[in-house]
DNA sequence: CTCGGCAGAATTTTT
DNA sequence: TTCTGCCGAG
C-alpha cells in the first residue's frame, strides 16, 4: 500500500485520479486500508457478484466504496445505478458515506433507496398503467385495516369470526409472494370466511384503485405487473441501470426477488450483499433461499466471502460463532479476527424477575459510564417490544439518559396522524380513509347518522367522500346542524386547497390545525398528555419545513414513518433485536434470554425448527452488535398480561461455548439454570460454585413446596415433530371456544372454525378430538 | 350525538 | 395490566 502522506491527498484528486499525477499506478484513496477480499468485492464490477459478508466485516464500507468506485471511474452516472436497501437508515447512511468518499455530496442518485421507496418512484411514473393517478396515497397498516373492515361489513361477514386483521395478514402474505388475486390458490383462499379470501382480496384491490391508493405490497407488485405487461418499460429499466446493488439480500421476499430478476434481466452487473446467518425476517416473507440460490440464478457469479471481523473481541466472536454453529443449512462462514487480546468474556447472569434484571442493567450501565464509557455506545437489545418498558421505568427512576429507538414512530402518534390526514385530503381529495379519520375530529356534530348518510350518497353517486359531502351539504337530506357542520368542513377544505397553491406547506399545516379547531381541541383537553400532543404537532410542522413540497413530505411520511433524529446526546439505546440489525455498539445488554420469550414460544409453535434457527440467528445478531462487552441475562419470573409466569433460562445460553462466557450467580436467585444445562448434556462446571449450588437447592425445595410450571417440559412436548395429531375437517372441542371444525393444520397450530366463536387460531394442545 | 362504564381481547419482530 | 370496541344514559 502506498504510504503517501495525508497532506498530499486532495479528496477530489483521490476520487478522480488523473494521469498527470506523479504515481500513475497509485490507487485512489478510497481503496486504501481494504483487505484483499474487500478490495475484490469493490473492484469486481462486471457480471454478477455475491458478497457473503459476515457481521462486522466491513460490509457497508465495501458497499459504499464500490459505488464510489463506479462513480469515480465514471463507469456510470449516478442516475444509472440502482442501489437497494431495506431500511431508510441504511439508504441514508450509504448516501452520506459515498459523499464522504468521493468528496462532497452526490447528486442524482435517484435510484438509491429502500425497495419500497424505489417501487413507489417507479409506480408514480407509470401510475395510469396500474389504474392510479401519479399522486396516489400510500396506505399504512392502519388505513389498510379500516378499509378491510369496511369491505367485511359490506359483505356481511362477521368481523368477530373473521377479523380484518387476519385478512390483512393473509393479503400481506400473498403480496409478499407476488400473488395477485387470480394467483391465490384455492387452499389459501379457503383460509378465510369459507373461501371468500380471494374475492375479498380482489375487492380490496378494487377499492384501493377507487381511492387512488396503494399499500406497501403494491409498491412492488404493481411495478412487476407493469414491467411484465409493457415490454418497452421493462427495456427502459433494464438499460437504464448499468450497475445494480442490493444490500441485505438474505431479507428479500419473493416479490422483491421477482422485481430484481426483471430489472436485472439484460444487464447482469448485479451485486448482492448479504449474510444468511443474519436472516431474521422470514416471518414477514423473506426467503433465505434467495441468497442460497444466487449462483444458480446468475450462472458464473463470483462469490466473495468477507470473514475478517473488525468489530468484536475474540471472546464475543467465539461466543457468537459457537452459538450459530448449532444451525444447520448455512452457507458457512468462519469469522476471524486478528485481535490478540481475547477481551472480556460474555457475562451471563440470572435474576429473580424482570425488575431486578432492569435494576442490574441500569446500575451496570452507570458503572461503565463512570469508568468512562459513553452511554451512546451502549444498547439494551430485547426480543419483544413489551420488554422495553421495564428498562424505561428503571432508567427514568434513576435518571439514566436513554433513547428508545424504533418504537411508537413519531408519525404514528394519533395527533400527528390526524394532522397528516387533513393534509392528505388537501393533497389528494379522493383519500376517503383520511377524510373519514378526521371528519369528526375535532367533534363537529357529525356522528354515525351523518356519516352513514354520507357513505350512502357516495356509493349511489359513485363519488369520493369529499365530493359526496359537498353534494349532501347542498341537499336537504341531513339535519340542519349536521348539514351546516358538513358544509363548513367542505368549504374549509376547498379554501385550504386554494391556499396550498400559494402558502408554504408548513404554514398551511399550521393554518389547517388552527382553523379546523384541532389545536383548540387539544388546548381544551385537560388530560396530562395534551400538552405533549401540542408539542408533537409543533414538531411535525417544524419537520415539514425540510421538505420541498407537501407531496414530498407526505411521501416521506408514508414510507419512513419516523423522524430522522440525529441525536448526539449521550444516551443509552433501547431497542428490539430486529431494530439493531446493522448497528454496532461498544457494549451490548441482552436481557430476557428465557425459554418462551427468547426463543419465542410462538415462533417455536408456528415454525418449529426453522423458527428456532431464526431465533438463534437473532441471538447471533445481538451478540455480534457488540465491540467490547456483552451482558446476557435472564429472569426466573416475569409478568405477562398481568400474570406471573416463571421460565427457564434460554437454551441459547446452554449453546454458548463455555470458554467464552462468565456465568455469574446472583444472591437471592433460585432458578434451575444448572439443571437445565445438565438436561441438555451441557457443562455445568461454572455453576458448581457455592452460590449456584445454593441457588439450585433453593429452587429444588421451592419446587417441592409449590410446583412451578415446567416450561422445559412444555417445550419438549410442543417441539415434537411427530405431533401432527389433527387433520383438516375433524371436529374438535376447545375449553373456551366450544365445538368446531378444523380448517387448516400448520404444525401444531390449528385454524379452527368454531360453531359459536368463529374461526380462531389455536394450539393443538388446547383442543381435543370429539 | 356524546360520554362514560363495562366486557373482552391481547402481545413478537417492520418496510 | 392495558387497550379496544360496544352499549346505554343523558
Amino acid at each position: 500500500m502506498t504510504a503517501r502522506p495525508h497532506s498530499y491527498v486532495d479528496p477530489l484528486d483521490a476520487a478522480f485520479p488523473t494521469s498527470s499525477r506523479a504515481e500513475p499506478a497509485a490507487e485512489p484513496a478510497y481503496l486504501r486500508g481494504l483487505n484483499a477480499e474487500q478490495r475484490e468485492a469493490v473492484l469486481a464490477l462486471d457480471g454478477p457478484v455475491l458478497v457473503l459478508a459476515g457481521a462486522g466485516t466491513g460490509k457497508t464500507r465495501v458497499l459504499t466504496t464500490r459505488l464510489a468506485h463506479i462513480l469515480a471511474t465514471k463507469r456510470a452516472w449516478p442516475s444509472q445505478i440502482l442501489a437497494v436497501t431495506f431500511t431508510n437508515k441504511a439508504a441514508r447512511e450509504m448516501k452520506e458515506r459515498i459523499g464522504a468518499l468521493i468528496g462532497g455530496t452526490v447528486e442524482g442518485m435517484q435510484w438509491l433507496g429502500t425497495f419500497h421507496a424505489i417501487g413507489a418512484r417507479m409506480l408514480r411514473r407509470h401510475a395510469e398503467l396500474a389504474g392510479l393517478k401519479p399522486n396516489f396515497t400510500i396506505l399504512d397498516t392502519d388505513d389498510q385495516l379500516r378499509l378491510l373492515k369496511q369491505i367485511l361489513e359490506a359483505e356481511n361477514i362477521d368481523e368477530k369470526r373473521f377479523p380484518a386483521r387476519t385478512l390483512a395478514l393473509l393479503i400481506d402474505g400473498w403480496k409478499n409472494r407476488g400473488q395477485l388475486p387470480p394467483d391465490v390458490t384455492d387452499g389459501d383462499a379457503q383460509a378465510f370466511a369459507f373461501g371468500k379470501g380471494r374475492s375479498l382480496y380482489a375487492m380490496y384491490q378494487a377499492r384501493l384503485k377507487a381511492l387512488n391508493a396503494a399499500d406497501f405490497g403494491d409498491l412492488l407488485l404493481e411495478p412487476i405487473a407493469i414491467m411484465r405487461a409493457h415490454r418497452e418499460i421493462l427495456d427502459d429499466y433494464q438499460h437504464r441501470f448499468r450497475y445494480m446493488l442490493v444490500d441485505e439480500y438474505q431479507d428479500t421476499n419473493v416479490a422483491q426477488y421477482l422485481w430484481l430478476r426483471l430489472i436485472s434481466g439484460a444487464n447482469k452487473n448485479l451485486c448482492v450483499v448479504g449474510d444468511d446467518d443474519q436472516s431474521i425476517y422470514a416471518w414477514r416473507g423473506a426467503e433465505v433461499e434467495n441468497i442460497l440460490r444466487f449462483e444458480r440464478d446468475y450462472p458464473g457469479a463470483k462469490v466473495i466471502r468477507l470473514e475478517r471481523n473488525y468489530r468484536s473481541t475474540p471472546a464475543i466472536l467465539g461466543a457468537a460463532s459457537g452459538l450459530i454453529a448449532a444451525n444447520a443449512g448455512r452457507l458457512g462462514k468462519t469469522l476471524w479476527t486478528e485481535s490478540e487480546e481475547p477481551g472480556e468474556k460474555v457475562q451471563v447472569k440470572g435474576f429473580w424477575d424482570a425488575e431486578e434484571e432492569a435494576r442490574n442493567v441500569a446500575s451496570e450501565a452507570e458503572n461503565l459510564k463512570r469508568q468512562g464509557r459513553a452511554l451512546s455506545g451502549m444498547a439494551v437489545l430485547v426480543r419483544a417490544s413489551f420488554q422495553i418498558r421495564a428498562f424505561e421505568d428503571r432508567f427514568l427512576a434513576i435518571g439514566l439518559p436513554f433513547r428508545v429507538v424504533g418504537t411508537t414512530p413519531f408519525y404514528n402518534r394519533a395527533e400527528n396522524r390526524d394532522a397528516i390526514a387533513y393534509l392528505r385530503v388537501i393533497a389528494q381529495g379522493d383519500d376517503d380513509l383520511a377524510f373519514e379519520r378526521i371528519i369528526n375530529k375535532p367533534k363537529r356534530g357529525l356522528g354515525d347518522v351523518a356519516i352513514q348518510a354520507l357513505h350512502n350518497h357516495a356509493r349511489t353517486a359513485n363519488l369520493p367522500l369529499l365530493m359526496a359531502a359537498e353534494e349532501l351539504a347542498a341537499s336537504e337530506e341531513l339535519a340542519p346542524k349536521a348539514r351546516t357542520a358538513l358544509s363548513d368542513l367542505v368549504k374549509s377544505f376547498a379554501r385550504w386547497r386554494q391556499q396550498s397553491m400559494q402558502l408554504p406547506h408548513a404554514e398551511l399545516a399550521e393554518m389547517v390545525l388552527d382553523e379546523s379547531g384541532y389545536t383548540d381541541m387539544l388546548k381544551a383537553d385537560k388530560s396530562p398528555d395534551a400538552a405533549g400532543r401540542l408539542d408533537n404537532l409543533k414538531e411535525l410542522v417544524r419537520a415539514m419545513e425540510q421538505y420541498e413540497s407537501l407531496t414530498a413530505f407526505l411521501e416521506h411520511v408514508s414510507l419512513v414513518m419516523d423522524l430522522e433524529n440525529n441525536e448526539t446526546e449521550d444516551k443509552i439505546n433501547l431497542m428490539t433485536l430486529h431494530g439493531a440489525k446493522g448497528l454496532e455498539f461498544d457494549i451490548v445488554f441482552l436481557p430476557g434470554w428465557e425459554e418462551g420469550l427468547f426463543p419465542s414460544q410462538r415462533t417455536l409453535d408456528e415454525k418449529g425448527t426453522t423458527g428456532l434457527e431464526e431465533e438463534r440467528r437473532l441471538a447471533y445478531v445481538g451478540l455480534t452488535r457488540a465491540k467490547s462487552r456483552v451482558f446476557i441475562s435472564f429472569a426466573a419470573n416475569r409478568r405477562v398480561h398481568g400474570q406471573w409466569q416463571s421460565a427457564l433460562p434460554s437454551r441459547f445460553i446452554g449453546e454458548l461455548p463455555e470458554a467464552h462466557i462468565d456465568a455469574v450467580a446472583d444472591e437471592g436467585f433460585y432458578g434451575n439454570y444448572g439443571t437445565f444445562r445438565d438436561n441438555q448434556g451441557g457443562f455445568s462446571s461454572p455453576y458448581s460454585s457455592p452460590g449456584w449450588r445454593r441457588a439450585q437447592e433453593a429452587r429444588a425445595s421451592a419446587r417441592e413446596r409449590a410446583p412451578i410450571i415446567d416450561v422445559a417440559a412444555k417445550v419438549v412436548a410442543t417441539g415434537d415433530p411427530t405431533a401432527a395429531k389433527f387433520a383438516t375437517g375433524e371436529r374438535v372441542f376447545h375449553q373456551k371456544f366450544g365445538y368446531g371444525r378444523i380448517v387448516t393444520v400448520e404444525g401444531n397450530k390449528l385454524l379452527v372454525n368454531f360453531d359459536k366463536a368463529g374461526s380462531k387460531r389455536v394450539m393443538d394442545g388446547f383442543v381435543e378430538k370429539v
